[in-house]
DNA sequence: CTACTGAATAATTATTTTACTATTCACTTG
DNA sequence: CAAGTGAATAGTAAAATAATTATTCAGTAG
């Protein structure tokens, strides 16, 4: 406790950081921002970012962390979102996958480049991102089965099946082999199809 | 028929200067293999290939086509070979397809960049090959609704459905995210799921 | 001792120069 | 005229060079 004011501003120097960082990274992308620019926006030298974070990429890592915990977020919200049935819930969870995906590389595509360049180096994230992912899938088809709308073996694997299966709908390399109106057509029969394939009957 | 020596000639020139380019572009790769090596190949002058092509690109168009039209070759021999449910051919169907990704980048890797560098210029190649395997599907899938094992609305619709949900497996891209045992655990969670949803009840 | 900096070093990246290669074409050869 | 060539052109890629940038560190201020 005696070191609080310290750790804090530790802290909230690194978020100073963070906030810099992203408004460069964002606007003119990651190998395009230096590390002189995010330290002049912060009022210090480069130097001293090194005191915050271990090197460039840190930073991005960090960044691409923060973006991957707010999507892990919404995804949440379906799982607790009230009045659902497992089926709708399961489609909430793709279609919320899908618009993340598309919303990345639309809205923010520098923010979406930056993610997928830290997710080549630091597997580790994106593969913590990857079974976190899975885990919540699996929450919604264990919950289908207890209330006897799924009869899946094991809703980890099945999870993780429909993962693969809607890959389409969640890896921005495919964003441009179709359009916006064939994604939502190939969105709607994928899910009659699983649905069907997850289905007590 | 008049002309029947001439045109044999320019056909057999033709096949002469493609047997000469795959051999190249199977070593050393399409970039690093030269007008001027495929015609010393052939004993003749780079000049005079394009007689017979428009451009090297051409070259490496009319190989990518051969490599895909064997594709479907093996294709078809599933819906031919005869003693199987359709259930098993669907399964056999992409088996061949998962097979055939593998193969060409494993064994055979400078043909498969060849055909992928290819399908990027050249969309309508890609394009007709992708509407070829989807009509061979399809067909596998109307079998399967004539004999009562499945129950599908619109063939040609699940056949995309179904190569959509496969796509991990065909597309080389995804050749380094799993181990080999993990595709094939995959893969049989996929048939699973693809065959459940498919099947009459 | 703690928080920081400017200047030095090591990597990367951008630019220029050079060397190759695709493609064309006027011109043989038969 | 049919089949082909060597040499010229235009465009690309490779190598060499210059300029930036990430990262380290000795040293200053408080």
């Amino acid at each position: 406790m005696i070191k609080t004011a310290q750790a804090t501003t530790a802290k909230d120097v690194r978020e100073r950081v963070l906030a810099a960082a992203l408004g460069r990274f964002a606007q003119y992308g990651y190998n395009k921002t230096t590390m002189a620019e995010i330290a002049k926006d912060c009022d210090m030298s480069a130097a001293n970012l090194y005191r915050f974070f271990e090197d460039k990429q840190a930073i991005g890592a960090a960044l691409a962390h923060q973006t991957l915990a707010e999507k892990e977020r919404r995804l949440r919200d379906v799982i607790v979102q009230p009045g659902l049935s497992a089926t709708q819930r399961v489609e909430a969870f793709v279609r919320a996958l899908f618009r993340n995906m598309y919303e990345q590389f639309n809205d923010k595509p520098r923010i979406g480049e930056l993610v997928e360049m830290i997710s080549r180096e630091r597997l580790d994230i994106i593969g913590q991102h990857k079974e976190v992912t899975r885990s919540l899938l699996a929450t919604i088809l264990a919950q289908g089965n207890a209330s006897g709308e799924f009869d899946v073996d094991d809703p980890s694997a099945s999870a993780e099946t429909v993962l693969v299966a809607t890959t389409v709908f969640c890896v921005p390399y495919f964003l441009h082999w179709y359009s916006k109106e064939k994604f939502e057509q190939l969105f709607k029969q994928m899910m009659e199809l699983i649905v069907r394939g997850l289905e007590k009957r």
